[in-house]
DNA sequence: GCTCATTATTCTAGTGCTAGAATATGCCGG
DNA sequence: CCGGCATATTCTAGCACTAGAATAATGAGC
């Protein structure tokens, strides 16, 4: 039976497998490894997936004595195969995804002169703001597991690509005529 | 009233705004330009976001005299103000995605050695795969438009990014015991 | 005129996710 | 012990998309 996960079941299958959590904490441990940007998974959803993943049989809850308002989820040896299994198949393989700025310059041609060149210099600033971000929360947490330094030099170097870009096209911009 | 436009029905306004089109000429535009694999617009959805976009007004359906089985759309002036919007707001500002390399990253110490390095490989294969395809899809259509050209420089920027960072990863794993 | 592939559209029954409201528990200070 | 804030979960309604089947018109060749 070739299970088929999604990103966020993943995510969150993931998660667990850490260690036992609960819905709360899920939604913490998001927040504070600055996953929330990019991993768009609501507040909402992780009850919804802890769910599926539970009905799948991939995760079991249990209510820690004396907590009645607490139900903690832990992984099970099938939701262990089955994590490994799909984290090799998630790095395995690239998947192009939709890029805003693709989508953008696709229309590229309804845009006058100055507001091409606004909305790029708009996107540079976002972007410097981005790899700031990333800079600020790498520096919070001190002694981080190599492949999580990793991560981020991953997502800079992609910003960092993208930035070199934006400033070859805006120069070429701006010595075009149009 | 901001309304606010999905990734799909953005790209659709944006290819019906450069001429009428129907619905079958959208899917192979989509398909010849090579942008089935980072737009993930399904067959089936050109028409139900086609009935939405032209629900909200944006676009408006005409059948050719002489044409019984064809619907065009053309982009009505509504259309046009939001699609220019939309467009500036796309390319204005940096959205963070789900990347699967991200993804299985934060799985990482899931993996056993061997099993974290051919996944590396693997995906090193698959990057080069997909730089050599959009080559060729390059190569194919000589006379593009400098915007186009400029589209392809992006995503190679990107994916050559991420190749290297694999190829520095890979090298780090193997010199380390683990 | 008939056949068949291609072109072209519609419909049904889903999947996966999400916003936001409603609800309930835990705990701390007064 | 009570009010109020933080913690924690559930539920409803709905959005956006999608697979895939059904249907129909068009055109090219026999």
């Amino acid at each position: 039976m070739p299970v088929n996960l999604t990103d966020a079941e993943l995510l969150l299958l993931g998660l667990v497998s850490e260690m036992p959590r609960h819905g709360y904490e899920l939604e913490q441990v998001i927040e504070t490894r600055g996953m929330r940007e990019w991993t768009q998974v609501g507040f909402s959803s992780i009850y919804f997936v802890l769910g599926k993943l539970e009905k799948a049989g991939l995760v079991a809850a249990g209510r820690p004595r004396g907590a009645k308002a607490r139900k903690t989820f832990r992984i099970t040896p099938t939701g262990r195969e089955v994590l490994c299994e799909q984290t090799i198949a998630a790095l395995g393989s690239y998947r192009p995804t939709f890029s805003s700025l693709l989508l953008g310059m696709v229309h590229w041609h309804v845009l006058s002169r100055d507001a091409a060149l606004n909305a790029l210099e708009a996107r540079l600033s976002s972007v410097a703001a981005e790899i700031e971000r990333l800079e600020r929360v790498r520096r919070q947490r001190q002694p981080m597991p190599d492949h999580v330094e990793s991560l981020f030099d991953f997502s800079t170097g992609q910003l960092n690509a993208e930035r070199s870009w934006i400033n070859t096209t805006l120069d070429y911009m701006r010595a075009k005529p149009w």
